[in-house]
Formats: C-alpha cells, structure tokens, sequence
DNA sequence: CTATAAAAAGATAAAAAACTCTTTTAATCT
DNA sequence: AGATTAAAAGAGTTTTTTATCTTTTTATAG
C-alpha cells in the first residue's frame, strides 16, 4: 500500500512525537537505529519532511529533528502525500488514466469504501493523539 | 495499492470475461492491444495466472487465452493474490515485521477497516459479475 | 507427417525504488 | 574567529519492478 520510504517516514514522525521536542532534538542516527532502518535513507526523507514543514530541524550541535507543537497537532496525512504524492489517497485502484464517478472503473465505486478507510486511518487522529496511544498502550514503532 | 502488474492482470481477466470463452480463445496480442498495456509483460502475467489455474489457455494455431465458466465463477482474489502475493490484504500498513490484534502496530485497528474494504473489493462479487457490469453500463477497462 | 501458430520458458534490458557515500552549509560552543 | 557538530544537498550504487527479446514446446490444420 504505502511504499517502504513512506512507512519509514510515518515510524520516523510517530518516534520523534514520542522522543522529541524543541528542547530534545534527534539526529538521524538515533532515529534510525530506534527504527532499524537504514540511517542515510532516513535521513533523505527526514529532510523532505522537514522541508515540507511536517517535522522541524536545526543544524550545527545541539541540531537535530524534532516534532514542533505545531506539527505534532497535524495529521499523518501530510506525511504521507508528501512521501508518496497525494495521488495516493485518489488515483485510479486499476490504474486507468481516467477515472471518476463520471466515468468509473469496473471497481471505482467499491474502490471509494477502501479510499474511504485509508482516508480515515491517517486524517481522524492527530500524530500527537497517535503518539499517546503509542506511550500508553506501550505499542512497538 | 496494486503493482502494476496486478492492475494489467485484473484488467486482462475482465476483457477475458468479456471477449474470451472456449470457444473463443484471444492471442496475448488481441488483449495488449485492447488494454493498451506492453504485450510482452502481459504475456508473462497471463502465463503465471494460467499456471494458477485462474485463467484457461491452450497452445497452437487457433490457441489463446480464455475464460472457463470456472474460472468466471471465481472472484479477483485469487488473480490479486497470485500476482502480489497473499500477504497484501494482510501485512502490516507500517511493514512491521509482527504486527497482530495482540502485538498490534499504532495504526492496526483502523488499518483493519480499510483492509476490510480491500477485501470486500475483490471478494464479493465473481468476474462474471463484475464483467456483466462491465457490459451493462459500457465500462472502460 | 509437415508446416504453422501460439503459448511457455529463459535470458536480458531499462526504469524506478531503495539505499549509500561525499561534500557543502549552517548553527553552536569555546 | 575557529573548531565542531549535525543537517542539506548532490552524486553514486544496488535491488526490485517493469518491460523486451529469443528459443522451445505443443497443439492444430492441411
């Protein structure tokens, strides 16, 4: 469904909820190894987060990446248009070029549940709500 | 959602429903063309699906590809399955490695429900069904 | 039984996705 | 200001997916 940078990414953002703040920053690193992903990769898309605004960086010592308030008050949502483009949550399950309730797939409006489901699954609850949920019920990242 | 693979072998299936039958057998060429979808790879996936015994073929002059009644009377979840694996309506939304209801991920009881549509998708009505669809209402594939 | 048509199989090539390494830029601390 | 730390950016490499080409097998028709 959502590509592997794209998981990664939605781990990397729920961890740094977890583990940062602006007083706390993280470098790539830690992320990485935290997550057991590969440390560069991470660090690629990191970037692409951070210069989407969907996490916050600074560099020089000290610097790292952390979930400002503000972000983590956003959605997953944003995370994973800006890794896997926000045709995901919209393009064709058949992969035809047109597409629409005006001119539908054999699948298209069965398709609209499913889209509805994944919608839902990253739209209804903030990273921070996510976050908590995550801390509380002691889940594994 | 589906490789590309999988969406070129859905489509054949339904333009098999619709244009094939024992008596009727179609060239791999017949079904490129009509999908506008590279013939070559097309043929690989007709052949793979054929092995799984989800679509018919025969070889020689006046052989092709076919839809049995059989193999019209089944869903697309066989053909799904047989191309991206029967691990796509069931892996973790965060590739986590061990991700259940008892050891769940955070996103795994929403991930549920758009799974669920996924499978509704391609388990509740038969390629027959959805191919008199097709033909009923002038669909593209 | 021979020629032919079409799928099956195998081997190869191109494109995209995933991953790595190196250099540059910008903060911070002394 | 100079040293240092860590992100940003750019330039590869590897792996996987998508696509092509060639040869082999098998069924049919003449």
């Amino acid at each position: 469904m959502f590509s592997k940078s794209c998981k990664y990414a939605i781990r990397a953002v729920l961890y740094l909820a977890i583990h940062s703040d602006a007083e706390h920053k993280l470098g790539v690193k830690d992320v990485a190894e935290a997550l057991d992903v590969p440390g560069p990769f991470l660090a690629k898309l990191l970037q692409q987060l951070s210069r989407h605004h969907l996490i916050s960086s600074t560099k020089g010592p000290n610097g790292g990446f952390y979930l400002s308030e503000t972000n983590a008050r956003a959605n997953l949502r944003g995370v994973v248009e800006s890794i896997d483009g926000p045709e995901v949550f919209s393009s064709c399950i058949l992969g035809l070029p047109v597409c629409s309730s005006q001119n539908p797939c054999p699948l298209h409006s069965r398709a609209q549940l499913y889209r509805q489901g994944l919608l839902e699954l990253v739209e209804d609850q903030t990273i921070k709500e996510v976050a908590e949920r995550v801390e509380r019920q002691e889940l594994k990242i």
